[in-house]
This record gives structure tokens, sequence and C-alpha cells, in this order.
DNA sequence: ATTTAGATGCGACATTATTGCAAAAAATAA
DNA sequence: TTATTTTTTGCAATAATGTCGCATCTAAAT
């Protein structure tokens, strides 16, 4: 199991290192965004805050990942999965517990109005709200 | 034309101070979301960064500016215009100049796939691309 | 003009992220 | 295996964005 993740990052000219193989394990166990911050939380062994950027702007390099999207103050990044870096789907973010999901069946259609000259590169579509877990509970409502 | 700001302020329970008609000043006079950053930048009075942020917070408070997206490190804001804080217009950022625009007649359509459980409250969209300036001139790419 | 509620300036601090440099680890050569 | 080279890591320092406490100042009301 572990050899797949040794053979991404080295198919990707990146030293699988203890560090790296771990990220990348979180980024696959996980299968969902993940922040630098969440990162460090589920790390099963030591490695400091500069590593972890380090490896998260190698692996961004390498295109292992990618950035999703900024919530609020924190990078949120993504194993590819469908989209790619110039053309993501749309991510969902939960205002109660700040957990994030893909929503890679959701199609955004857009029609013109971008103006002459412009040129877009790409798309970065954010849907915050409220997950089921910290939806305030339909069935409960006459407690 | 100030008197336009101090009524605006004074609506919203605000002290009509320099610092404050200065930034509301800004703000229609450029048309277009801003960034503290490009704030301080454009001041024609001195004005501490502490009084930006106190400033963008007090607007975005009283309904007068909300926050229209993050774009990389910045938090960007904007006069209402045609949207409400809850569905915001889509943006456009020029990844070369960093201007921004609203695409306030680009709208998105999207179908399902939020999942069972999920409320969605908000949605941001931000186009990344290269605005007209910034664009590689189609009429020179013979020199 | 005086009062007073509230805004500002300044400095300190928190957070997120990057960088320089020496030490450590991985890959390569001997 | 050992030695060498290259890259990565840890640590500390630094940068950028944003907040907070507190003394001072200002806008607006008396």
């Amino acid at each position: 199991m572990e050899e797949r993740f040794f053979g991404l990052l080295r198919d990707n000219g990146l030293k699988a290192t203890k560090g790296r193989v771990e990220v990348l394990r979180l980024f696959f166990k996980a299968g969902r965004p993940l922040a630098q911050k969440q990162i460090m939380e589920m790390l099963r062994l030591k490695l400091d805050r500069a590593s972890v950027y380090r490896i998260l702007n190698a692996f961004t390099g390498a295109g292992i990942i990618h950035m999703a999207f900024v919530d609020g103050r924190h990078r949120v990044y993504e194993l590819p999965g469908k989209c790619s870096g110039r053309n993501c789907h749309p991510h969902f973010s939960c205002r109660g517990c700040g957990m994030t999901a893909c929503l890679e069946d959701f199609k955004v259609y857009y029609k013109g109005a971008l103006g002459k000259g412009f040129v877009a590169e790409r798309q970065k579509v954010l849907i915050e709200g409220l997950c089921p877990n910290c939806r305030p509970d339909r069935d409960r409502r006459h407690e």
C-alpha cells in the first residue's frame, strides 16, 4: 500500500521521505480536501510546520495535489480527482464544523459577460452552508 | 458630494470621521472591489493600518460594504451593488495585475448534487485569468 | 465651550506562510 | 558496505495579514 505512495512520489521527481509519504497517506485516507492545520493534527509522526508547508508546495508544484480553495485564511489542498488545476470542480464548506467536500457532479454553467479582452483561466466555486451534522435537525424541531 | 458619504455613514450609526469618509470615497471612486492593501495605497490622508481594518469591519457590520472574496491572502471588499451578502455575484480577478471586477451579469446555474442534508447558504464564484491590459496582445503575436 | 461617546494611533500580539542555514536523511557512487 | 552527493528537515528568524488594549484625540451633542 505504501508502495503506491513511493511510486507516486518518485514518478514526480520527489524523494519518498517519511514526511511526504505520511502527508500523501493522509490525503488518500481523508478522501477530501485538507488544510495545513488539519494535516498537522492528523500526523502520526513529528513533522515541522515548515516541512508541511514545503511538502504541500512540492506536491503542488509536481501536480500531485492542487489548491482547491481558500477557506477563511486556510489554503485547502486536495488530490486532483476529476478536476484539473485549471478547471476545478466546485467545493462545499460547512460553516459549522469546517468540513469540506468536493462537488464533482455539481456542474457550473455560465454564459458570456466576461467582457472583451478578458481571458478566463480558472474557475473557483465555493458553496458555503451546513453539513447534515451541523444542520438543525428538522425531526427535532418540536423538542 | 461628500454629504452623500456623511449621510450614508450616519444612517448606519457610524460617525462621519475623516478616515471613514475617505475610505467610503475610495470605494465609490474605484467602482470595483478593494482590498486593505489597495486602500492603503490610495489614501489621500494618513490613516493607520489598524484603523483601516477597523473601518472595513465597521462598514461590513453596518452593511455598507461586504467581503466579495478572498484573493490569495487578501480579503476583498465592495459596495453591495446588485448582490446580497448571502448570494454574491461572481467576480473576476486578474493574475497579472491583481485587478478585480464584478460579473453581475454573469449567472451561475447549477443543479443538484449537494447531497442529502446539506444546506447551501452562500455561493462564492471567482474567475481567475487575465484582463485586457495583462493579456498577451494577439495583434502583436508576430513580433 | 464643555462634555462624552466613540474613533484613532501606536505598539504588542496572533496566525499563516516563507526563507536561511546547519544537521540529518535519502539516493548514488565507489 | 562505506563514502559521497543531493535533497530534505528542523529550527529560528522574518514577512504579511489581521486583531486587541490602551491612552489620546475627535465628532457631535449639550
